[in-house]
RNA sequence: GCCGAGAUGGCGAAAUUGGCAGACGCAGUAGACUCAAAAUCUGCCGGGAGCAAUCCCAUGAGGGUUCGAGUCCCUCUCUCGGCACCA
């Protein structure tokens, strides 16, 4: 069999596509879609396999979608500001502006020899000044609206990146771009209110489509609890002590509060505090701990009871002692809470080791753990015999009336720290001025450019290296023109993907950051796809941006992405993650090179669901570069004939029906297998007409483009790209035969060949001239579903 | 602990509405071609019993509904992913 020489044929096909701009579209026809992928950090390493496979499925619904006859947007660009590009910078001895135009040049070439239909006329850079001058202006929107403040926080901060980090940045208490373990430290940083945006980002989860997982952890990360601030008076002063509680109808129970070591009535009261040495040793240790240790050492509940401070409930005027405690985190809710051992597992377990007497307040056994669960109230006074939700809302009403508990609602999302101490990222457009404070910069001077600065390293105190670039630092207050400092930190490497998608649609727009009118017409994303570790990072962000520029008339509609994919990660052979060190991974590129763009596609979309995570083999790929083998000799066989041929009528039409379903769904990967079976057949039959073969080379084009715009162009000597996708006949998708598969007691026992639609009296008679011995047995009931099955009960 | 997804041959998987479990591949194996090998083609390929026709078992485990369950219901086990002292 004689094999197809992929090199120059795949070379062929990605050049054509080029010049002739193949995938460039124009606002100018009806039926839009917008097919979007996460864009990549260009890093020096070139992409992998992982990558590859996350870019091929959605190209290839792309390509399907053009078929379809809508007028598909597919966009690419590069993420190329942040900590990878500037690190391997930094290593190489070379400014990162020209390892990232190295690093860009290599991505597009790697996304070209995938065979990837992107619309180059579209292609973007966040770290180009004519892209980051609207990352810029939209910080500046946020800043005008109030959403974008400077304040003194203890934030997380990456020992080794030396740069502030944001509560995304470091899930688990760990850095997101090199692993180590946050630390706490108190400095300037610049907030975006995203939390002001928290309920609205609820809201527009039940407006998209995304996966449930997505839509779970976004909705867990954003964290909303609705309860009640209660407040307890501090005895023997006029102040007060404010608790968020989620169970107010438990205060009859209250044993304590317990308030976060870093809760600032520890130095308020410090003179009342009889114990304060030993409370200021608790801290200390507490403060030692990092928050992961805090998080590891969830079993030990430490803590140090205040002497000498009590708190008066409500409810019922009871003294309770107040406890400081490490499990009390200062930055939820008010850095208090109302302690109900009885009632709440954590409180059970501090109760239980400092030995403090508690009653239950439900009608529950608490001697061995908290009871949680409904009950009717006890020891409440007036509410005993309520269960919880009753009880919630009279106890509520009632200390309201006694001016001491409101409704509130908290959010475990919180502001994004958005100031990071390194070089390769967007400039603020803000100048500190000591008369006349934050000043922002006029739209007008937008881009502030990045200064060309020699040493660009971060250093140990975690200052910008900005800071060193004087010349570009110093300025004049542009509101009262004395002496002013810029802005020295840099935006986080989220900002520039933060509204990327929208630039797509009017890449080159000088004056807007895209028109209204173009923006009306791609309008949300039709399917987005990328990483599930995206969804509560980028994603929240991008969200929130949107809504925003939404809010203030900049972007004409409310749903970034309509519908969301999640790509599955593609772990070595050994079911390990992939990775250079382990030396486990595998270079697309190489593959490329060894079989082909079309074979690697093929395989890839062979493999599995796009979504669920994959093994990769060595050898399976042989049964794709195989198939493409016998595709490409399929022209041996081919007819004259410009019709279906009365033997495959029904074959055809069946394939084009289910490769149709399968394209719709998404599910990729049995439609490689049904075409499969398709060439098989062809391959019994040893012959195959020419409508049958544009229809199958149809087919086949998304997934393996250049072998089939080959052989369409040397078959039909038109361009495949012109066509239509092929379209089935419902009635002939169905043989006239059937195989009747015969079932005694629900037992497989034999198969008869009946007509379509055969009524039961018929089936009868065939079951008795084709499976005589099962006719004749003790007959208590036939179950007959027409084209189904037959079931005998004897 | 909570939430989510999942568990089908040696491996990746398929089964669209409850209706022939394992399609389609990989790997393996026997044969054809060849001086030989590779490539290609043909056959076999879940487990057990049997010379055989055939029979029995089998979709993580156990129960249930049904003429019929990989698919629906209940209980349990395990794997992966996310969140985690959030009051």
């Amino acid at each position: 069999m004689a094999k197809y020489d992929f090199k120059q044929i795949e070379e062929k096909w990605q050049n054509y596509w080029l010049e002739h701009k193949s995938f460039e579209v124009k606002e100018d026809k009806p039926n839009k879609y917008f097919a979007l992928v996460e864009f990549p950090g260009p890093t020096a390493k070139g992409i992998h396999l992982g990558n590859a496979r996350c870019y091929i499925s959605p190209e290839v619904n792309a390509r399907y979608k053009r078929f379809k006859g809508y007028n598909v947007m597919q966009p690419i660009g590069w993420d190329a500001f942040g900590l990878p590009t500037e690190n391997y910078a930094l290593k190489m001895g070379v400014d990162p502006r020209v390892s990232t135009a190295n690093n860009i040049e290599r991505f597009k070439n790697q996304f070209i020899k995938l065979g990837g239909s992107y619309d180059w006329s579209r292609e973007i850079d966040t770290t180009d000044p004519d892209y980051y001058k609207w990352t810029q202006f939209i910080f500046l929107k946020l800043y005008e609206k109030g959403l974008a403040y400077r304040s003194k926080a203890v934030v997380n901060f990456c020992p080794k990146c030396k740069s502030t980090l944001s509560n995304e940045d470091s899930q688990g208490g760990v850095c997101d771009r090199c692993g180590s373990t946050v630390e706490q430290k108190t400095r300037d940083v610049w907030f975006l209110k995203i939390t002001a945006y928290a309920d609205r980002m609820l809201e527009l989860l039940d407006k998209v489509d995304y996966p449930e997982s997505v839509k779970v952890a976004q909705r867990n990360w954003i964290g909303k609890s609705e309860g009640a601030q209660v407040t307890f008076k501090v005895e023997n002063t006029d102040d007060i002590l404010s608790v968020f509680t989620t169970r107010i109808d438990t205060i009859f129970g209250v044993a304590y509060l317990a308030i976060a070591p870093e809760h600032p009535y520890i130095q308020k009261y410090k003179s009342s505090i009889k114990n304060f040495d030993e409370i200021a040793n608790y801290i200390a240790t507490v403060k030692n701990k990092t928050a992961f240790e805090r998080v590891q050492v969830n079993k030990d509940k430490s803590g140090v009871k205040i002497d000498g401070l009590y708190a008066i409930n409500p409810a019922n005027n009871k003294r309770v002692p107040i406890y400081v405690a490490d499990y009390v985190v200062m930055n939820y809710g008010t850095g208090a809470v109302m302690a109900v051992p009885a009632h709440d597992e954590r409180d059970y377990e501090f109760a239980k080791k400092h030995n403090i007497e508690f009653i239950p307040v439900l009608q529950a056994d608490v001697s061995e753990n908290a009871f949680v669960d409904d009950a009717p109230h006890i020891n409440s006074e007036q509410f005993n015999g309520l269960n919880i939700a009753e009880a919630k809302a009279q106890i509520l009403k009632y200390l309201q009336e006694k001016n001491c508990a409101k409704t509130q609602v908290n959010y475990k999302m919180q502001d994004w720290a958005f100031n990071r101490q390194r070089y390769w990222g967007e400039p603020f457009p803000i100048i500190h001025c000591p008369h006349c404070g934050t000043v922002p910069l006029k739209y007008e001077d937008l881009p502030l450019k990045l200064p060309i600065v020699n040493d660009y390293k971060p250093n140990d105190n975690g200052d910008s290296p900005l800071s060193r670039a004087s010349e570009w630092v110093n300025v004049k207050c542009p509101k009262c023109g004395c002496d002013a400092k810029r802005e020295v930190d840099i935006m986080p490497n989220w900002a520039g993907s933060s509204w990327y998608w929208l630039r797509y649609m009017d890449p080159h727009n000088n004056n807007e950051l895209a028109s209204k009118e173009k923006m009306e017409y791609w309008n949300s994303v039709d399917l987005y796809a990328g990483g599930f570790e995206h969804v509560t990072r980028h994603m929240i962000y991008a969200q929130f941006w949107h809504l925003f520029l939404y809010d203030i008339g900049i972007v004409p509609f409310e749903i970034p992405f309509a519908k969301r994919v999640c790509c599955g990660l593609l772990l070595a052979s050994d079911g390990s993650k992939m990775s250079k060190s382990k030396g486990n991974s595998v270079d697309p590129i190489d593959l490329i090179d060894k079989y082909g763009a079309d074979t690697l596609r093929v395989f890839m979309v062979f493999l599995g669901d796009y979504t669920k995570s994959a093994v990769w083999s060595d050898t399976g790929i042989n049964g794709a570069s195989r198939f493409l083998d016998r595709v490409w000799n399929l022209k041996d066989l081919l007819t004259d004939e410009e019709t279906y041929s009365p033997e495959n009528e029904v074959l055809i039409n069946k394939t084009i029906k289910s490769v149709t379903h399968d394209y719709d769904e998404f599910t990729l990967n049995t439609i490689v297998s049904t075409l499969m079976e398709f060439v098989n057949k062809v391959y019994d039959n040893k012959k195959i007409t020419r409508k049958e073969f544009k229809d199958f080379l149809i087919m086949l084009n998304p997934i393996a483009p250049h072998i089939t715009s080959e052989l369409f162009e040397n078959t039909f000597g038109t361009q495949i790209l012109d066509e239509k996708f092929p379209t089935f006949d419902e009635n002939k998708c169905i043989d006239n035969q059937i195989e009747l598969p015969v079932q005694v007691n629900g037992k497989l026992k034999g198969v008869i060949t009946v007509s379509r639609d055969s009524e039961q009296s018929v089936v009868e008679q065939a079951l008795k001239t084709q499976l005589p011995q099962f006719a004749d047995l003790q007959i208590k009931k036939i179950v007959y579903v027409k084209n189904r099955i037959l079931n005998i009960i004897v």
